[in-house]
DNA sequence: CACGTATTTACACTAGGTGCAACTTTGCAC
DNA sequence: GTGCAAAGTTGCACCTAGTGTAAATACGTG
């Protein structure tokens, strides 16, 4: 795939630090046209329905390139679960370290439930769910994600005394990421692919209500404390 | 594979309701001499150096009849796994329905932390750990556990007035599979493949632990709690 | 333009996975 | 026991995934 010489100004779309040489810009299209072949196959055949040579086909490029950039299809959809969570743990990153790795991960993803992020991934979402375990490629996504998360909690907890140790960081980690898928298909089973205004905003609440129930213990006792609560509002 | 007329007496070994006809022993028979032989090669071969067609000889089947059990070498491995989880799902559902859900989860955890029944999945564990995520068929298992819980969770919910929300139930399910695992994870860290008595306490200690950590919100801030905590002791 | 390097491509090959038809074993009635 | 139908196994053909390799093409630079 060789890419015409578009007399872009190079600061447009200047998303990283951008070495912008032709070759660069190649292979990020490459790329591109890969996973937008694969969602566009995804949409009209229906996940399983089509190979990676369709993918190749309709991307413009050969079977084995495909091979050069990703290595199954599953891959290929997966980047965009990569890309969103990627964004997520830079946001939980910028949290200030003395901060409660709960309520980071909360202010984290309040600051992704926005149309252009959440959108291809509601999509994505919403087209493999009939099939209902992920893929492969999308749970090493979200496994990354847990490994990123506890890396940043055994940071913090060991500039603290009382450092914690290890199985309460594993714990956490895997929690924050089970809550947070759990809030997203709770809103994708209610609304679909809806993207509407309210419709976010029903994400951050869920996401705000699964965070406080990890935060809580998950005590019912005297509170059940379903959706009205709320830490905090957007 | 066809098993000779062992006279054994029909008492012999019944662990299900086990209608046990010639058809049925041969196909247990088989479904044995498949995991024995996918665990004799992991175990020799390690990981991803072994071909279906590999077990199957080691099994004395055919290729084809291979997959007329199992949909892969990792499914055939993942057998194991499934029937610890679900030996551990049929203790949780044993629970008293008033219990709360953590507590039946560590009760049922610790019904299994036995050498064995442990034994199998510690040593499925440590064989793959190199390779660190886990195989699509043993992720599809704890998924297919997490289910599990969640159903019976809802089922509970509903018998008391303020039923909790979905979110509630699938957030819950999904942390207390996460912090199963995150304690089995330490658990093989620390210890390998030990099966000694002492190794076998510290499991259930680190599966107390964790679900003492997920009752309480992972509240570090006046009690860090790491390791001497426990609401019981076996 | 020319030359070195990065990238793409064709081709060959191994292995996973499935449908199908022939064959063997088992359950059951007689 | 014999015979028959259902269940299970096997070989075979076929498609797809994924990888190694070497030739061909595009790019960066002087």
């Amino acid at each position: 795939m060789t890419v015409s010489p578009d007399p872009i100004p190079p600061e447009a779309s200047a998303q990283a630090p951008a070495p912008t040489s032709r070759r660069e810009l190649n292979k990020a299209a490459t790329r591109q046209a890969i996973t937008d072949a694969a969602l566009t196959l995804l949409r009209s055949k229906g996940p399983g329905n089509f190979t990676v040579e369709d993918i190749a086909d309709a991307a413009g490029i050969s079977r084995r390139t495909f091979f050069n950039y990703f290595g199954s299809t599953d891959a290929a959809l997966a980047s965009i679960t990569h890309g969103f969570l990627d964004n997520a743990i830079q946001q939980f990153k910028l949290r200030p370290a003395d901060e409660p790795v709960l309520q980071s991960a909360q202010e984290a993803l309040m600051a992704l439930a926005d149309p252009m992020t959440v959108a291809p991934l509601a999509e994505l979402f919403t087209l493999t769910q009939q099939s209902n375990l992920m893929s492969h490629s999308e749970l090493e996504a979200w496994d990354h994600c847990r490994e990123q998360i506890t890396a940043v909690a055994r940071d913090r907890a060991s500039a603290t005394p009382g450092a914690a140790d290890e199985l309460y960081l594993r714990a956490l980690a895997g929690s924050v990421i089970s809550c947070g898928k759990a809030a997203m298909e709770v809103w994708f089973s209610r609304r679909g692919a809806d993207l509407s205004p309210a419709s976010l905003a029903e994400l951050r609440q869920l996401l705000i209500d699964a965070m406080a129930l990890l935060g809580s213990g998950f005590t019912t006792g005297s509170t059940p404390a379903p959706s009205p609560s709320a830490s905090r509002s957007s």
